[in-house]
DNA sequence: CTATTTTTAGATCGATCGTTCTAACCTTCT
DNA sequence: AGAAGGTTAGAACGATCGATCTAAAAATAG
């Protein structure tokens, strides 16, 4: 037994092996889009044969899973300290806007294989796979800033669910549809666009 | 032969099965999503055999072809009489978010097929489909729009295809997205949101 | 080294995919 | 009525999916 380098029962080359196989699943989702993004075509990347992709997660389910937690815990570390800095609702949502953008320039992969996975997996009971994982993105949430801001008497009345709703797919969804059509654009000065777009839209 | 009743060398029989296919596929994508909306699941929702589904269509892709094709032109129908009384900009923007907010929630079905699959469906060479198909939309363009107004003063300066990408993506995924998780939501207070948003957030 | 466990590759499974084939069944025209 | 072409249902095809089985290889423990 290898329990020295085990972490809740896993082994160090399980571990390894789950991050390794992870990563490539990122990739293949983000190359060639969910659907194509078979178990055998994961296995070919990681340069594995599939029953191996099989052996070290219970089932598909369980990869996308991983994926979806490996997205989230780097965009948390990534966050974290671009938000702490920020105190005023402008300065979070152009901590949140950029840290984001630049977010998506380090670890595109991982970006838009969450968008595919959140769009396309579902669990064995048809519904969507991430309505049946308690995901918790980085506090605060989009949310949570504005309605900080409306409380603060910063910015003006709008329905927070709505305005939450359209600066989230324009950082992701409609930036992720930018940038698959021109990958030379700039996610900066498109995140800069945003700032200046949505200050003045919701600002009292 | 019946060749009075024929069009392009198609029968009304045949035109008729077309119609109701395609109305049953953008049925089955909306219900069970792209991945799951098989000829199989189509030809059930016809309630014929899926033989018929492939006897008129060359193939699935020149099915999802005919939905698109079906869509774009009943949005554009749809849509023309509320672009014409627009002359502003804000009224066009208007007219365009709350048109299409009225379209969504008069042809949901087509409305979510055409999300799912621009975002799913795949040509033979691997391309996404509509990247292979000549869809031209309802004139003007949201580009368009933008590029008068800032012509014409009314608009500050802004990067118009990033503003034009956040709005498109705001009366089309993010409201998409909304509806699915509240059914109830109303899209008409929905779209005046967005009105209020861009007018602030572009105007000079 | 030997014993034990973990990890691997490859074969194989049943299910489902989109598509094709065949023969029968309308519908229409002469 | 009879001929011809359009449309149908159902069986069957090869391909690929995710998942599983088996036995060998690799790694670790005693």
């Amino acid at each position: 037994m290898r329990s020295k380098a085990s972490d809740r029962g896993r082994t160090f080359t399980d571990l390894a092996r789950r991050a390794q196989i992870a990563q490539c699943a990122a990739e293949a989702i983000t190359e060639v889009g969910y659907a194509d993004a078979s178990m055998a075509e994961i296995a070919r990347r990681a340069g594995v044969a599939k029953s191996v992709v099989s052996y070290h997660f219970s089932d598909k389910e369980g990869l996308m899973r991983e994926v979806l937690r490996t997205a989230l815990a780097t965009y948390a570390t990534f966050m974290e300290p671009r938000m702490a800095g920020a105190t005023s609702v402008f300065d979070k949502l152009r901590a949140y806007l950029t840290g984001t953008a630049d977010y998506v320039a380090a670890h595109r992969n991982l970006h838009v294989a969450v968008i595919e996975i959140a769009l396309n997996a579902t669990s064995a009971d048809g519904r969507p796979l991430v309505a049946t994982m308690p995901l918790q993105a980085p506090e605060p949430s989009v949310e949570d800033i504005l309605r900080q801001g409306q409380r603060d008497g910063e910015l003006r009345e709008f329905d927070v669910g709505v305005v939450a709703g359209v600066i989230r797919s324009a950082i992701t969804h409609a930036m992720a549809l930018r940038q698959r059509e021109d990958p030379g654009a700039d996610l900066g000065s498109y995140a800069e666009e945003l700032v200046r777009l949505f200050d003045l839209g919701i600002r009292r």
